[in-house]
DNA sequence: GGGGAGAGATGCCGC
DNA sequence: GCGGCATTTCTCCCC
């Protein structure tokens, strides 16, 4: 595609407020948050409606550039019979830049598309079963309401243990690292200081847990509870599964 | 576009290892580490000849759904004048299915791009800049080692104060926050520990800090330094920013 | 808008 | 491969 057809698309989609899509040969720079640079290669463009941009190489599961929602963009020919287009994000202080001396292909369309995303599985939903399944941390096990949990910020589960002594549980929905402990440690100490009270209890509970972790999580008094996040869909799952065996 | 001549054009990109790019009214399913379900809308899908999938709502600069690197893909015809896509990574035990029943656009495109970003003003250029100018950390502070690997961790910069003190420091290259007083606590205590010392001071070097990260630095009996990240393309910005006053 | 924390985080580097 | 961690993280929720 010539280079002033691509502009005057560009612009007639940037108008229509599209989504536009197109594949180019082009450098890309960015100064904002950090600075980069990317010398010349083949990527994939991204436009949408919300003026998210985003450029992608030709592997990868990241954008390789990025500017966010909200971000202005402006695009016009250079001396060089290059595409140049300039994006700029006041608010975030960011400002990309895509010189272009190559397209491969162009499309813009309006995409309409209401619907949000269902996920089950989450870490969420592994504290909602601890909560609906004490037993699964350990038998005896009384969790504190929902209310009272949220009263304590961010801690995902809150209650007491056989003894009824007050116990903070951390849930890790994969592997449980160094990072979930401090976290728990956190947790525990602000009750302790909060409540006044000298023993609580630390439960990292995860399907899995690290070897330092395990050894930090010890060394702290705390225990580590082999809990697997929920699968709500488990008989859905095998149907999938087996229609997968082809 | 009709469904069978997309799915013939689709095939034939997939057997060529071409970047495919297509535009799509479809439905969304996914099983692996979690699961998800989105009802149709409009959408924007990439294959990358990685075999990296990646579906993108008109909106937001995530994607909503995704598969990783080697995925393997297959495209039929369903009864219903439907395309489906079944999309399986087999070592992560993932798997993501997408019914198509409407095509906007469809492109397919050998991409070539052989170039990695080039990035400044990350934490490490902190902690570069932080050795090659101590003074920055305050007067007569002298830098030991940096990535000193520690059991619990990895330090950013070790050294010692005028005092020959010895100074963890932690880098940040924004806000500073409780997760990082949390590391900064944890790398301290470890070189307490592992070398037997009572004394050692910790920093949190970071260009702002939260009120309550501030709170549980002190409460820890560390310090909060001022540190922005490098700017190493300052002089190239100062014309960059020039450049979009238009 | 900031703070805090999860994420199907991703990506990088080290062992 | 796992471990540990930064990320232009992004996104969500709550204040």
């Amino acid at each position: 595609m010539e280079i002033n057809e691509f502009i005057s698309r560009f612009k007639e989609a940037l108008q229509k407020n599209h989504s536009i899509i197109f594949g180019a040969q082009c450098s890309v720079n960015y100064n904002g948050r950090a600075e980069s640079f990317l010398r010349q290669g083949d990527r994939i463009v991204i436009v949408k409606p919300d003026k998210t941009l985003l450029i992608h190489q030709p592997s990868g599961a990241a954008p390789v550039n990025y500017m966010k929602e909200g971000t202005s963009i402006n695009i016009f020919n250079s001396n060089d019979k290059k595409a140049v287009i300039k994006s700029k994000n006041l608010n975030l202080k960011e400002y990309l830049t895509l010189e272009i001396s190559r397209i491969y292909f162009l499309q813009n369309h309006e995409l309409v598309d209401g619907e949000k995303i269902q996920l089950a599985g989450t870490e969420k939903d592994m504290a909602d079963m601890l909560i609906k399944e004490a037993h699964l941390i350990e038998k005896g096990f009384k969790p504190v309401s929902q209310e009272e949990q949220t009263k304590y910020g961010f801690i995902d589960v809150l209650g007491y243990d056989k003894d009824n002594i007050l116990t903070v549980i951390e849930c890790k929905r994969y592997v449980g690292d160094l990072k979930a402990v401090s976290q728990l440690r956190r947790y525990v100490e602000k009750i302790k200081s909060s409540k006044g009270i000298r023993q609580v209890r630390g439960i990292l509970a995860c399907p899995k847990i690290s070897p330092n972790a395990k050894r930090m999580l010890l060394d702290f008094g705390f225990q580590f509870k082999r809990v697997e996040p929920p699968k709500y869909l488990e008989q859905y799952d095998k149907k999938q599964r087996k229609l997968f065996d082809y």
